[in-house]
DNA sequence: CCAGACGTTGTT
DNA sequence: GTCTGG
DNA sequence: CCAGACGTTGTT
DNA sequence: GTCTGG
């Protein structure tokens, strides 16, 4: 899937590069994403997510981890857009809400991860009202998870090897 | 009515 | 597609 | 988030 | 400076 949602009343597929992070707080209301939020829910899987902490001007990328180093889902939306010559791009984002006690001194917002046991619900087709899903969307708890230093690769999307998760001496 | 936006982040 | 602003 | 582009014409 | 792409 391409990331950045693509809402499937877009002309240009471009508006996706700026649906990248939906916000759990107004995901309901907001055009682009409500519909997604009641018929299009996913799970998006990593073993790892990145924040910059800025310390005077330096910005230091920081990988944040599971201590079990076991792999998560992110609360994601996707969405299917048909070009004109009925093609069918599917996109996907997702959502972010406030730091837990680990990141908020990296960073004020977080992804928001689903605990293994709400991943279900999350799924569920026939969850109708958007509020029931509201409080699924919280901060994923601080404890269980650990946060290391990084190297500025990660900076650029185009290194894509080991060394961009390798622990900062 | 039509036109234009539709988003988050961080920074000022 | 739907909402907001002009 | 950060990195990288930001443009058109004509020629190969 | 602002937008797009990754």
């Amino acid at each position: 899937m391409r990331w950045g949602l693509i809402p499937h009343w877009a002309k240009d597929p471009k508006i996706g590069s700026r649906m990248i992070n939906a916000r759990a707080e107004t995901v309901a209301e907001k055009p682009a994403f409500r519909d997604a939020l009641r018929r299009r829910r996913c799970l998006v899987l990593a073993d790892g997510f990145y924040e910059w902490q800025r310390s005077g001007g330096a910005r230091r990328p920081m990988r944040i981890v599971m201590r079990s180093g076991e792999p998560f889902a992110f609360a994601g939306l996707w969405s299917v857009w048909t070009d004109q010559q009925s093609n069918r791009i599917p996109s996907c984002a997702i959502i972010t809400t406030e730091a837990n006690d680990l990141l908020r001194p990296i960073h004020y917002r977080m992804p928001v991860i689903l605990p293994r046991d709400l991943e279900d619900l999350w799924l569920e087709a026939n969850v109708d009202d958007p509020g029931a899903l509201g409080n699924v969307l919280a901060p994923y708890p601080g404890g269980a998870m650990g946060v290391y230093q990084v190297s500025p690769l990660v900076n650029s999307a185009t290194n894509d090897g080991p060394e961009v998760i390798a622990r900062l001496a």
